[in-house]
DNA sequence: ACAAAAGTGTTTCGACTACACCCATGC
DNA sequence: GCATGGGTGTAGTCGAAACACTTTTGT
């Protein structure tokens, strides 16, 4: 197994895992992208990733390319976001290739090589390939999902204040959220607990904020239906209808 | 271009473009299956789709090989739903399987191939290597984007009654849904607007039916903030943070 | 008149926003 | 005590669910 049978009719096609993997720094969004020493696109900026071996996934893929750039238990989340295949994508040849969104949280700081750096993502340089608009994808995804999903646990180190986590949140989102409801919503959905811990006060004093943590360290969706709930409270027991198993 | 460039170090792996076709047929969701003749999964039912060829995108395979089952004008919508590359996912030899959403409005009745069939997707038939599962993705993003969205327009006819239109989303959801709610949610979000015309009313009498269509025929997202809407009203024009163009 | 089907009025509810106010610390 | 930052109390708003009731047709 692992050997290809490609014919004139089932053409076979090399295959790029990529990564877009996103940290907030200094409370901007940024994306870990790498500068391309060669044509094509020589000097412009790529996502890390590379060649879908034989024996491996994807996923396995990604996450074996990311630790060529970072160690990989930096990663609080990786998840596929699309494949790209436009025939003309790579010059040189063609290529598919499927990328991945990756978050790291804040509070890490992972060496990266010489020829790899971090973007805040609204500055981007020029980009390689298709690699710009897989960002633009990715932002999507994470901002879509940081409303009705837990994923800032990937984002957020393990334990923080309020106020910290709205940083992060408001970088990540790109407009402005109040540490007062961020901290409502997320605890009333059971997102966030507190820790029962407090951080040190400020250098110019203040009251200490109160240390909070996410409740679990995995992705949940936690707001699934925006409209068209389920018919609510059954007095009888019986939930949905019959035939689906949810 | 369109030759192929492989190397030990940049293996290369035929690619599946394949259609998880939906459509509401009296009163229930069916995706729609071929049964294969052939070792393997003889016997076993399949999604719609076949080889990537060398010029095209997998957004074009996928609208050719369904052009081999049904008329492409019928399909109502299509979007990329998710990459499959476990390396054992074919018995045969290593694919890799770009798995398409594709819906059917209900009033059509295409014409299928001899081979081809439309099964409720709450009773599938044995199914082909990872078709299965793919089509439980299909399901939950369809569900997911009935409710932020207006994907509905792709199930439904050109002009309906809301009983109608109930029937689809009762069919697509799983589980109930009010006419009375259904329409005054769609309505305030701007999705729907009657045609001033009436359906004929039942045999069994009753007050005839206002009909109704979709305003925009073009996948909108019409809930896109569960939580953490940006900042309301702002007083002054400026609207959300600087650097991102939204 | 009565049944059937469609649609509206109205109440309730839950979740989120907004904003004023109170609390705890450093200086 | 007072500035600084954290947190709570509470009212307002909005969208949706629930359900009773009215409207319009056929028999």
């Amino acid at each position: 197994m692992g050997s290809v049978w490609s014919s004139p009719e089932r053409p076979a096609y090399p295959h790029q895992a990529l990564a877009v993997v996103l940290q907030v720094r200094v409370r901007r969004l940024h994306v870990m992208l790498w500068e391309r020493p060669n044509e094509p696109f020589a000097g412009a900026w790529a996502l890390p990733g590379g060649p879908l071996l034989a024996e491996e996934t994807l996923g396995a893929s990604v996450a074996r390319q990311l630790a060529a750039k970072v160690e990989v238990e930096v990663l609080g989340h990786l998840e596929q976001l699309e494949t790209r295949s436009d025939p003309g994508r790579d010059p040189r040849g063609r290529t598919v290739a499927t990328a991945y969104l990756g978050l790291i949280p804040a509070h890490l700081d992972p060496a990266l090589p010489e020829d790899t750096a971090w973007h805040p993502v609204d500055a981007l340089p020029p980009t390689a390939f298709d690699h710009g608009s897989m960002v633009r994808s990715a932002l999507d995804r994470l901002r879509a999902k940081l409303s009705y999903t837990n994923v800032g646990f990937a984002l957020a180190p393990p334990e923080f204040t309020i106020a910290e986590l709205r940083e992060l949140y408001v970088a990540a989102l790109g407009y402005d959220v109040t540490a007062t409801n961020l901290q409502r919503v997320l605890l009333r959905r059971g997102v966030l607990e507190p820790t029962g811990e407090q951080a040190a006060s400020g250098r110019a004093g203040g009251r200490p904020a109160a240390l909070h943590r996410f409740v679990t360290p995995e992705l949940a969706v936690t707001d699934p239906f925006a409209v068209f709930r389920p018919p609510s409270r059954d007095p009888d027991g019986q939930s949905r209808s019959p035939g689906y198993e949810g």
